[in-house]
DNA sequence: ATTATTGTATTAACTGCTTAATACAATAAT
DNA sequence: ATTATTGTATTAAGCAGTTAATACAATAAT
């Protein structure tokens, strides 16, 4: 986990973020505990009332769930994980496109720039 | 021009950015005059205050200078603009391949997700 | 029963971004 | 010469995000 943070962004935001990636690629699987608040906050170096935001945020977004005093879960709905991958990638896409879009690339040229740097990274 | 800001970040930041978009697509040419820092915030419906900051950080990169009393110019260098638009496109790709990655996509799933999406935007 | 751990809430202070309201100096335009 | 426009600078205020330092309530673990 890189735990790394754009300055010019909400640290909250950011967490957000990444737990969304650690639920996504199953680091925390559907229905399965995740650290404390406390924990959290301390491994990623922030203040536990920033990561307290983060947390209650997803809450309210349904992907956590929180049992009084025995701690947070990933939701069990799978298909609500499936989802959000797909939200996600999908989203991602389009900004991407919209980004080339507005630079001045065509079609071809992105195709190829992106077959070109993904040949470069040692991607599967 | 859209001159809609996101919230969540510096609106300085954005200015910047749509500001060398302008000079890398051609709307404000190399050596071209552009409008007053007054005339700017007014268009983007920004404080004067954070356009002159926008502007002032794009000179510190040496892609605008200023004339005292006569108004603002984009660099003549027109090599450096092209380096500006390689950089961008190469950044945003980049980003755009390590997001990707982080989802858990493969190279294939990646080509063809966009390629299709491609497909539905109308870009040439 | 007691203890430790959990989520939750509160209050204060600091910082960076933004806006607001001016003011000044230089010079192109008239 | 005068005027309008330009970039630039200053000071104050407000807001959101963040940190800090606590405190409380509930309950699992002992």
């Amino acid at each position: 986990m890189s735990w790394e943070f754009d300055a010019n962004r909400p640290i909250y935001l950011q967490l957000m973020e990444q737990l969304k990636i650690n639920i996504i690629t199953g680091i925390y699987p559907p229905g399965s505990k995740i650290p404390s608040v406390r924990d959290l906050a301390m491994e990623t170096g922030v203040n536990p009332n920033t990561m307290q935001r983060a947390l209650t945020e997803l809450e309210r977004e349904n992907l956590l769930y929180s049992q009084r005093t025995n701690g947070r879960f990933v939701t069990e709905d799978e298909n609500m994980i499936k989802v959000l991958q797909k939200n996600l990638a999908e989203q991602q896409i389009k900004e991407f496109i919209a980004n080339m879009k507005t630079i001045g690339l065509k079609r071809q040229e992105i195709i190829d720039l992106l077959a070109n740097l993904l040949q470069e990274g040692e991607i599967k």
